[in-house]
RNA sequence: GGUUCCGUCGUCUAGUGGUCUAGGACGUCUGGUUCUCAUCCAGAAAAUCGCGGGUUCGACUCCCGCCGGAAUCACCA
């Protein structure tokens, strides 16, 4: 069955780590079937709208490699793909409601109903607006808001993730379909746009797990088909059992994005949380997710973000990209990310310097401060020799002398790449009598005074012999 | 408060009555990879399967109760 999915987002700022999953499973649905994907802007709020959110949305699915088939910029069959322009169509379908008696124009104030609402509270019964609905509505006229006219029963329905699923009649009341301001609400609106465009999943967070008899009496009273009801659990926040949400500090997506987190890292995690296909495997492609994902295996319960594995799978598909597609593709995901000092200097010393530190990198953006002593002369910082642990029992001559046989040493050597350099650096350690820990820590701070840095000979074959060996000397002087 | 959902290592999870002395991954710790950091490799600690009853020859797996957590009860989505 080909499956047509939806992501209906609403335009009142970015999409964080917590909501982006019920954009990531509609589209693997809808891929892996060979169907249509659908992205709607729910923009029927007039007073959460926020300009340029859509944008935001728009750049956070691109980025992550989830198109649409039909939706803003490309359009489609079944728009406009924005609630706020699609008013006459709620009309007509509210309309029918109207007709057949299963919705009502309700001229009760705002005042009257808060007070209904006292009213329950202080008998401490639940608040039921069909127990109040006015006897003899009156004609819809603009300002006045439409309600559905409710007929408690009982409702069954099976949710693709949580299971059977069974209400009371108490659940169901006189829902809102029409706003005051003419716009409809969320739990008429959506009915009618899957319904229109021929949505087959509704996949979204569980917090609709509760209004879903509403929504079933809904297609009931239009003679609509069901359609297959996914219920997706909440993204925990780090701390606390909370729905992780921009109140708990989620990032946007694309903020992670901007820090060097790879798409592929993004989606890979954030489908695997809460989602597991039986095996034990961890890193999985788009393709693959595509391939595997099915809606019975995702989780019941919610599952807590940790950023930490985010960033280990990062590491991971840092060094895959490298090791499969070479050091040229991960180069192209690096670009913004280097000290801007690397500037000076072309694409293929800078791929050099990708390759010998890839391996180090958690998120793209550690370039930064990992390889600035690769563009630019580190500054001489004579302690951070004297208080190495290996070096600080050597006296100032000692190093002296050292380092003037290693200056030496490396001169000497005719053809100046990584193997050589390694041959020589073991002959200097057999003449020197020192352990590698003395002479190689040695060498080490005084061509980039770092905390740390690739294996030395790599490091010395990027820098190159008159970088090196001027490094040596500057060192060397300072003593 | 009503309604609904959820409950396996710190975290994400495997597990659908016996193969579970509960498996994998992140994290943590230890060791190895001629220096550092990281990668990689090897290993360790880590879950009385929320609790209590049943059903059964046998339950993490089925049933009931309890406890704990969450969601929802808007002219927001």
């Amino acid at each position: 069955m080909k499956a047509i999915t939806r992501f209906a987002p609403s335009p009142t700022g970015y999409i964080h780590i917590g909501n982006v999953r019920s954009a990531i499973y509609p589209y693997l649905v809808a891929r892996q079937t060979d169907g249509k994907m659908i992205l709607r802007i729910e923009d029927t709020d007039r007073e959460r709208y926020v300009e340029g959110a859509t944008e935001l949305i728009e750049d956070t699915l691109k980025w992550l490699g989830l198109d649409w088939d039909e939706g803003p910029i490309i359009g489609g069959d079944n728009g406009p793909y924005f609630q706020s322009e699609r008013l006459e169509i709620y009309h007509a379908w509210v309309k029918k409601l109207l007709d057949s008696g299963r919705a009502y124009a309700d001229p009760t104030p705002a005042e009257k109903i808060d007070e209904y609402r006292r009213e329950c509270t202080e008998k401490k019964i639940p608040f039921l607006y069909r127990n109040f609905r006015p006897e003899n509505p009156p004609e819809w006229e603009p300002g006045m808001p439409i309600r559905f006219k409710s007929e408690p029963k009982e409702y069954s329905w099976t949710d693709a993730v949580m299971g059977e699923m069974h209400t009371g009649p108490e659940v169901l009341d006189d829902i809102i379909l029409i706003k005051r301001d003419g716009y409809p609400t969320y739990n008429f609106a959506h009915i009618v746009d899957d319904a229109e465009m021929g949505v087959t999943h509704v996949m979204r967070g569980v917090e609709y797990l509760s209004s879903t008899p509403n929504y079933l009496a809904l297609y009931e009273a239009f003679g609509l088909e069901r359609p297959v009801l996914v219920s997706l659990p909440h993204i925990l926040a780090p701390t606390g059992n909370k729905k992780l949400g921009k109140r708990d500090g989620a990032k946007s997506v694309t903020e992670y994005r901007d820090d060097g987190v790879l798409a592929e890292a993004m989606l890979n995690y954030l489908a695997c949380l809460g989602w597991n296909d039986g095996t034990e495997q961890e890193i999985y492609t788009k393709e693959e997710l595509v391939k595997h994902f099915s809606i019975d295996k995702i989780q019941t319960s919610g599952a807590r973000y940790d950023e930490t594995k985010l960033l280990w799978m990062n590491g991971q598909w840092i060094r895959r990209i490298f090791d499969e597609q070479g050091a040229r593709a991960l180069y192209d995901r690096t670009v913004g990310f280097w000290p801007e000092s690397a500037e000076n200097y072309d694409e293929e010393y800078r791929i050099k310097v990708l390759s010998i530190i890839y391996d180090r990198l958690k998120v793209l953006s550690d370039l930064r401060e990992m390889t600035t002593y690769f563009f630019e002369d580190p500054e001489v910082n004579v302690s951070m020799i004297a208080e190495n642990k290996f070096l600080k029992k050597l006296s100032e001559a000692e190093i002296e002398d050292l380092l003037k046989k290693t200056i030496t040493k490396l001169s000497g050597v005719t053809e100046w790449n990584a193997d050589n350099l390694q041959i020589a650096l073991n002959e200097l350690l057999e003449e020197t009598e020192r352990k590698p820990a003395e002479l190689f820590s040695l060498i080490r701070l005084s061509i980039s005074f770092a905390p740390f840095s690739p294996a030395l000979n790599l490091t010395l074959d990027v820098l190159g012999r008159e970088v090196s060996l001027a490094r040596l000397n500057a060192a060397a002087r300072s003593i």
